[in-house]
DNA sequence: GCGACAG
DNA sequence: ATCTTGTCGC
């Protein structure tokens, strides 16, 4: 299993946090869900979520704005601290590399990825269809991020690093939080949360 | 002026 | 993201 971190990679880490938010009431609250998950078990071991005001409109580049106040606070309420996070979103692949993953991970002080189920910025050439293969995504000369298929014959993920994460450490720590569902286990912990 | 556009 | 039933495929 090549993509697995090595064990010197994943030193420390025991939990990993699944970030995601969800909408109430048409849009008017902002529901944000987190679920810490032990790794590398996966097991859920601790979850919370936090109920605000929408106070700010969807606008692609500024999804900070929108969604860190709530996550902010489902964070606070945790008793654990997590290693890592993951967040359903732009991590470094974004128009000024400065996504809601790396811009939480950055406040935070944490390790951070983004997880992506679409494209913000970039162009990226087909991805081939075996689980785990991945191509670059790239912007104005730069690589600011992977898509990568996660499970075989579903839409790839956009992943890219957050904070004091590389690339391919990223790509490595999606890969182990994967079982055998399009989304990492963090995420879809974090989604059942925050909706369904 | 015309597209593109995380969630 | 959210509003929503049935339907195609493993």
């Amino acid at each position: 299993m090549p993509w697995l971190p090595s064990p010197w990679d994943r030193a420390g880490v025991r939990r990993v946090a699944g970030i995601d938010v969800g909408f109430e009431d048409q849009g008017r609250i902002t529901r944000a869900a987190v679920a810490v998950l032990d790794f590398p078990s996966l097991a859920l071991v601790e979850q919370s979520v936090a109920r605000l005001p929408t106070a700010f409109p969807y606008v692609p580049g500024l999804l900070s704005f929108r969604e860190a106040p709530a996550v902010l606070a489902a964070l606070g309420q945790l008793d654990t601290v997590p290693d890592l996070l993951l967040y359903d979103g732009q991590g470094l692949a974004h128009p000024r590399r400065l996504g809601i993953a790396s811009h939480l991970g950055l406040w935070l002080d944490l390790p951070s990825i983004g997880v992506a189920k679409s494209r913000l910025v970039g162009h990226h050439g087909e991805v081939p269809g075996p689980r785990g293969a991945w191509t670059p995504l790239e912007d104005r000369g730069e690589v600011i991020g992977a898509v990568l298929r996660s499970r075989a014959g579903v839409a790839p993920l956009y992943v890219s690093p957050g904070h004091r994460v590389s690339l391919e450490g990223a790509l490595a720590w999606v890969m182990a939080c994967l079982t055998r569902y399009r989304l990492p286990e963090t995420t879809r912990w974090a989604h059942r949360l925050a909706s369904g």
